[in-house]
RNA sequence: GCCCGGGUGGCGAAACUGGUAAACGCGGCGCCCUUAAAAGGCGCUACCGCAUUGCGGUUCGCGGGUUCGAGUCCCGCCCCGGGCACCA
């Protein structure tokens, strides 16, 4: 008897399924595509190549595989494909540091990934892989573009962004993390840019209403996005400025409170700022303190508990509700970016205003009558934000604030001085990029034209060639004067290429839908195939890209339906978010040298230890940490089925009837059955992977306490080789290589081309229990008894039992509780 | 501050709709195999107490409640992780 040995069993299989392109899967029309299966789409986010796989690429694929393989031996026909997320800042830094393109870098690193994934024996569609930086794909994602940019979608301005000094390169709204930039950690600055943006702002209530649509979501996935949608009701509500004739809208959620209203606020960047003052006394002060904040950091800005600073403006606008002049300010609390740039500050009821009325001693004027005990206030106990009968508000007063809101709300819109309104936090999606490896953004400027849509049949606009990649303010595509000097597709005349490239989020947005039709030179895709397919059933990654990946693609997935290129109105139906794997408790980081070579592993272990491993570790959906004694406990259990396997098959001969069993032999078949029943449950239990496997380590430990008294009897041994097969059979999924060399010897079976099993109930069920008996809710007995006794059978065995009976003594029974197959529960007085 | 997760042995964890807390794995201890070691096989292993098998007590972050019975349901708190945050 031999050893287990993963090297050799892996690339045999793996040999296997390359030859015969197991993986493979037509569209529909195409041969081989079996019209009755019903379809599951299965993808992992697709990884960016940096490097080489690290662990958490092991524990999505690890998950993903699992799925895809349940899904097809449930009778589904299975996309699984992969790709890369090619473009993007790493290798073009890389290239900045030594010269080497960014191109070759990149594709070192996809052919590294490419060996590695099949050395995982991963069951993926070979023939569907792509790359994003390919021209034959990036000219579709230009060809989206276009199709945004036809139906307005896509807009160039001029807006201050988000700059990050070192990459010197502006950022999405979505890239900044605490005010510095969330690739190398700068602190970003403000800079007024002509830049690209997508119009995800027309998509926010869709985009919250498609949560309805989808199938199976983590719920904090999906807070996290409302969050960031940010929908708020309000109203609109115009304030005017008679001195200067300018009306001034603001946005608030608390119409309620308007005769509250105390004075007014400005953002430094309001654009009539400059109107208001120009002249007056207050001019040079303004103008002081809106410079000293434009030279402040986001993050100084943010910060906690900043004091509140700000500077009066000599001006008044009226509170249309009242006719009060109050008196207008400028201060950095207030947001350009959200709202109108401007505010009504009512300091009785809100505790911002009310800091900046203390700050600058204005007046605080109660409106809602209540107090609230929890939050800190004065003495009058203000500001109060909770709800309350209305005061000082005029024909207003006794009413609910709740019902005043909609009555002054209705009052304004009457008088033409507002209406209802709905703000939100999500900001357009800033999509152009100064830098080189990304997909250049097809668009021709010309003297005459202006802005030049690139025509279709021109695509796609290919990266040129470079020397220096090196950022200068501008794309490092500026340099390459060839290539931008063109002529207009409009008139003909001279016109000059954009220079930025794209978002490389706008390529991993749409990567799903190609590989339904990856070859396609025609179109991005063949309707019919995008239809069949789409939506992706299971979507697999880590929860990092909650908000960014998972809003953009549903964004642009609605767009392109609205477009008309697809049915699907949702990309992913189902979402699963894996947790992140550590090491000695922190994450894995090359600077702290504690990071894990998925490659190492699968050297060492084999590829089915290092899989199963990630899927033992813990639920899926949570982290875990990674411990070397755990490999090699998931090993030494792999190398057990092996052995065991390799024992069966010497000393049995195949072809026994597990069913016509009985004693030890019909005891292990029933555990075999509990084990497929287990982990099928669990299985469809939100992937609870880690006790599938444990099922089956069950199954095993059983099957090796029983084996030899088994051996030499006919249903003993058709016992032993049904157990053996089923453990094989289950941890497939896992270990796919093991569960198919496993299950071969024993039955001579490919277990791919094998349904799930389906547990017998009659092999569930046993003709004795083992009963709980409690006095008092506390356990005093477990006696045995027949599954089929009646209750009052069961009662009477319970107060048999010598060790009940002691605690019965003396005592009266009140109260008898009897849950058949559980416990009997004697209450005593 | 607001919104999500999560707190169970020495460790990772398990416990279906309230019904034997700790399955499975790691680590530890013991035994078998072996000249020996490794590998492997078999057992024990929440804590405390008395003790001979055994028996009793305590235990799921803390404090209350509902119930014959609570890790699980309800109320109030504490701690850890994540997201958002001067968003009007």
């Amino acid at each position: 008897m031999s050893g287990y040995e993963p090297k050799a069993i892996e690339s045999k299989w793996q040999e296997v399924w390359a030859a015969e392109r197991t993986w493979e899967v037509p569209n529909p029309g195409q041969p081989g595509f079996d019209a009755e299966k019903p379809k599951a789409y299965v993808c992992e986010m697709l990884p960016y190549p940096s490097g080489e796989p690290h662990v958490g690429h092991l524990k999505c694929y690890a998950v993903g595989d699992a799925i895809a393989h349940f899904r097809r031996r449930q009778g589904f026909q299975v996309m699984h494909p992969m790709g890369y997320d090619a473009f993007g800042l790493p290798a073009e830094n890389n290239a900045i540091k030594t010269g080497e393109p960014p191109r070759v870098a990149t594709e070192r690193s996809i052919e590294s990934f490419r060996r590695q994934f099949r050395s995982w024996g991963v069951s993926i569609d070979w023939s569907r892989e792509l790359a994003t930086h390919q021209p034959e794909y990036y000219r579709w994602t230009q060809w989206i573009f276009l199709q945004l940019f036809e139906r307005g979608l896509a807009y160039r301005t001029e807006a201050p962004v988000q700059w990050c000094p070192k990459d010197a390169t502006v950022l999405a709204n979505e890239q900044v993390i605490d005010g510095r930039c969330e690739r190398c950690g700068t602190e970003v600055i403000q800079k007024k840019l002509e830049q690209w943006f997508f119009k995800i702002t027309d998509y926010a209530d869709r985009l919250l209403e498609g949560f309805g649509a989808l199938e199976s979501w983590p719920e904090h996935v999906i807070t996290m996005q409302r969050n960031w949608i940010g929908r708020s009701e309000g109203a609109e509500v115009v304030f005017r400025c008679d001195e200067v004739d300018l009306d001034f809208p603001v946005f608030t959620t608390r119409p309620d409170t308007l005769f509250g209203a105390t004075f007014f606020v400005l953002a430094p960047e309001h654009p009539q700022l400059e109107k208001l003052v120009a002249g007056t006394p207050a001019e040079a002060a303004v103008r002081e303190y809106v410079d000293r904040v434009g030279r402040e950091s986001a993050e100084e800005r943010g910060a906690e508990d900043r004091e509140k600073t700000g500077v009066a403006l000599g001006r008044t606008v009226v509170n249309p509700v009242n006719g009060e002049e109050i008196p207008m300010y400028v201060a950095d609390y207030v947001l350009m970016e959200y709202g109108t740039g401007a505010i009504m500050a009512v300091p009785g009821h809100d505790s911002r205003d009310y800091d900046f009325a203390q700050a600058f001693d204005l007046p605080v004027k109660r409106v809602i009558e209540g107090t609230d005990p929890e939050a800190p206030g004065d003495a009058a106990g203000l500001p109060y934000t909770g709800d309350g009968p209305m005061v000082n508000s005029g024909r207003f007063d006794g009413q609910g604030n709740r019902d005043a809101y909609d009555a002054i709300v209705a009052w304004l819109a009457e008088e033409g001085r507002g209406k209802t309104a709905v703000n939100y936090r999500l900001r357009d999606w800033l999509l152009s990029r100064q830098r080189y490896w990304g997909a250049p953004i097809p668009i021709v400027y010309c003297e005459e034209c202006g802005a030049v849509p690139v025509p279709e049949d021109q695509l796609p606009v290919e990266l040129p060639e470079i020397e220096d990649y090196a950022p200068h303010g501008q794309s490092p595509l500026a340099a390459a004067t060839d290539w931008v000097s063109t002529e207009c597709p409009k008139c003909g005349g001279a016109a000059r290429r954009e220079t930025d490239t794209m978002d490389t989020f706008v390529d991993s947005s749409w990567y799903y839908i190609r590989y339904l039709d990856p070859r396609n030179a025609e179109a991005a895709w063949d309707r019919g195939a995008a239809n069949h397919w789409m939506p992706v059933d299971q979507y697999i990654g880590g929860v990092e890209h909650a908000i960014l990946h998972l809003m953009y693609a549903r964004f642009l997935v609605k767009a392109l339906a609205d477009l008309g290129h697809l049915e699907a109105q949702e990309p992913f139906a189902s979402l699963f978010a894996q947790g992140m794997i550590t090491r000695d408790g922190a994450k894995m980081s090359k600077s702290r040298g504690n990071t894990v070579s998925p490659a190492e592993y699968v050297e060492r272990y084999g590829a089915d230890t290092a899989r199963t491993y990630v899927c033992f570790m813990g639920p899926p959906e949570r982290g875990g940490d990674w411990t070397d004694e755990g490999v090699e406990g998931v090993n030494r259990f792999l190398s057990r089925l092996w052995r065991l396997c390799e024992e069966v098959a010497e000393r049995t001969a195949p072809g026994g009837d597990p069913a016509a069993t009985e004693g030890d032999a019909r005891t292990l078949v029933a555990k075999a059955h509990w084990s497929i029943d287990k982990a099928t449950h669990d299985f469809e239990r939100g992937f609870q992977f880690n006790t599938v496997i444990s099922a089956v380590m069950e199954l095993i430990n059983d099957a090796y306490r029983r084996k030899d008294g088994l051996y030499g009897d006919p249903g003993g041994e058709a016992a032993l080789r049904f157990a053996v097969a089923t453990a094989a059979s289950l941890i497939f999924p896992f270990a796919p290589h093991l569960g198919s060399e496993v299950y071969e010897r024993m039955t001579g079976e490919r277990v791919w081309e094998q349904p799930w099993p389906t547990a017998e109930e009659a092999m569930l069920v046993s003709d004795t229990v083992t009963l709980v008996v409690q006095v008092n809710g506390k356990l005093r007995a477990r006696i045995e008894a027949p599954a089929d006794a009646p209750q009052g059978e069961l009662l009477a065995a319970a107060k048999a039992n010598e060790n009940v009976a002691k605690f019965l003594d003396g005592k009266q029974v009140v109260k008898e509780i009897v849950v058949p197959g559980k416990l009997v529960n004697l209450v005593v007085k």
